[in-house]
DNA sequence: CCGTGGCGTCAAGAACCCATCAAGGAATTG
DNA sequence: CAATTCCTTGATGGGTTCTTGACGCCACGG
C-alpha cells in the first residue's frame, strides 16, 4: 500500500483529508507543523507528500526545500491564496503539483493518483541528442556541432542548454533558469541570461540576430524550439 | 444520482424548486436558513448548491464564504432584480453563477446542468490546454494559436487569460480579475480590463466586435465561454 | 427627448525589457 | 607561473508593453 504524508495545520481539513484518502486505500500519516513533517518524512519514507503552504511554524517553501534536499518524493502543494508568485516559488523549490483552496476532494485524489503514476513510470530522459535545422547537441557527450564543424560551449552554456532542453517547446521562466543554473538567490540576475543567450545564439544559430531555436518571450521567459 | 442543496427561505419557492428538480431526477435537500445550510452541506456533501441571497438569519454572501472555506462545490445564486452590487459580492465570495428573480424554471435547470457538467470535467492534472472553435491556448507552454498561425500574448494578457480560464464558464467579477492580475488595490481600474479584453479579442476571436468566448456581463464581470 | 453610466476603441507618453558591446577580474589550463 | 578562457558587471540604444486619458456608442431611466 502506498504511504502519504499530509502536512496541514487546520484540524478540520487535516481530518477530512485523512478520512478521504484512507477511504481510497492509502496509508496516511498526518502532521500539523513543518518540523514534524521533516521528522515524519525521514521516519515513514512516504510515497507522496501533501503540504499546506500556510503553516504556523515555518514557510511551506522551506519544508519543500528541506525535503528536496535528500528525497525525490512527489510533492503536492495546498495553498489558500491564488498568489501566482507563491505558486512559482513552490514549484521552483521542487513541488510537483499545486492545488488551490478550496478544492474538491475528487480533484485532489486525481492529482495524487497522477503524481504517483508519474513517479512510478519514473520518466526517463529521452535521447540525450538533440538535432535541429541549424545544429546538433549531444548532451551526454557534451558535443556541439553546427553543420560540419564542431563548436565549443563553456560549462555554464551547457548547463543553460540542458535546463532549457529538458522541456522542449515549453516556456521556462527566467527565474527558473537562473535558479537551476546559477543556484537559488540568483533569480534577479536577468542580465546573465541575456549575455549567455546572446553567446549561444552566436555559436549555434544560423542568424544570431533572428534566432529560430532559442526564442525569447518578452517578460515571460525563454523557449527552445526544436 | 446527483445531490442538490437548496437554500431558500420563502416556502412557496422552496417547494417549487424542490418539486421541479426532483422531477428532473435530482436528489434534493432543501433548507430555509443559512446556518441550516452550512450544517446540511457538511452532512450530505451536495454536488451543487442553490442559494438565495436574501435569507433571514444571515447574509447569503456569508453562507457562500462559509462553504468556500473547505469545499469547491458549485454554487448558483438567486437574487432579486435590483441588487447588482450584492451579485458582485456573491461572485467575489466564490459563487459560480447567478440567476435573477423572477426566473424561468427552464433557465435555472439549464444553469444547474451546465454547472454540474463543468464540475464533472473539472480540469484534471493533465495538460492545461484549452481549445475553442476559434483558438487554442496552452497555459503551461504559454502558446496561443488561432487556426494555424501562432499568436503572441504579452505577460499581462497571459495573466488575465489564466485568471479567467481557472473557472471556465463561470462568471468572474471585474474586481476579482483586477486584484488577481494587477494586485490588491487595483480593484477600481476597470479601464485596464476594457483595454486588455479588447486586445485579447482582437488577437483571439474570429469577430472581435462580436466576441463568442470572452463575454462581458455588463455591470457584473466577465465570463469565458469554452 | 435628453442625461447618465457602462462599455469598446484609439492614441500617445512613460516605463520596462531586451540585445549587444566592452572591460575588469576570476578561474582554468598548460 | 603565465596565458587563455570564462564569468561578471555596467552602459547604451532600440523596441515592446503598460498606463492613462479622451471620445463615441449604446442601453437605460427620468
Amino acid at each position: 500500500m502506498q504511504r502519504l504524508l499530509i502536512v496541514e495545520d487546520e484540524p478540520a481539513l487535516r481530518r477530512a483529508l485523512t478520512i478521504n484518502l484512507k477511504a481510497r486505500h492509502y496509508e496516511v500519516e498526518a502532521v500539523a507543523t513543518g518540523s514534524a513533517a521533516l521528522k515524519a518524512a525521514a521516519g515513514v519514507t512516504p510515497d507522496l507528500a501533501i503540504i499546506d503552504l500556510g503553516l504556523p511554524d515555518m514557510d511551506g517553501v522551506e519544508v519543500i526545500a528541506g525535503l528536496r534536499g535528500w528525497s525525490s518524493v512527489p510533492i503536492i502543494v495546498l495553498s489558500a491564496r491564488d498568489s501566482q508568485s507563491q505558486k512559482v516559488r513552490a514549484l521552483d523549490a521542487g513541488a510537483d503539483d499545486y492545488v488551490t483552496k478550496p478544492f474538491g476532494m475528487d480533484e485532489l485524489v486525481a492529482r495524487v493518483r497522477a503524481a504517483l503514476r508519474r513517479a512510478d513510470t519514473h520518466e526517463l530522459p529521452g535521447e540525450p541528442v538533440v538535432t535541429t535545422s541549424a545544429f546538433t547537441l549531444d548532451l551526454a557527450a557534451k558535443r556541439a556541432r553546427r553543420g560540419d564543424l564542431e563548436v565549443r560551449l563553456t560549462p555554464t552554456e551547457w548547463h543553460l542548454v540542458e535546463a532549457l532542453l529538458r522541456r522542449p517547446g515549453t516556456l521556462v521562466s527566467g527565474a527558473q533558469l537562473l535558479a537551476e543554473v546559477w543556484g537559488p538567490g540568483y533569480e534577479k540576475e536577468i542580465n546573465y541570461l541575456r549575455v549567455y543567450f546572446a553567446q549561444l545564439r552566436r555559436k549555434l544559430e544560423d542568424e544570431p540576430s533572428h534566432p529560430r531555436h532559442f526564442i525569447t518571450e518578452p517578460g515571460i521567459g525563454y523557449r527552445f524550439e526544436p
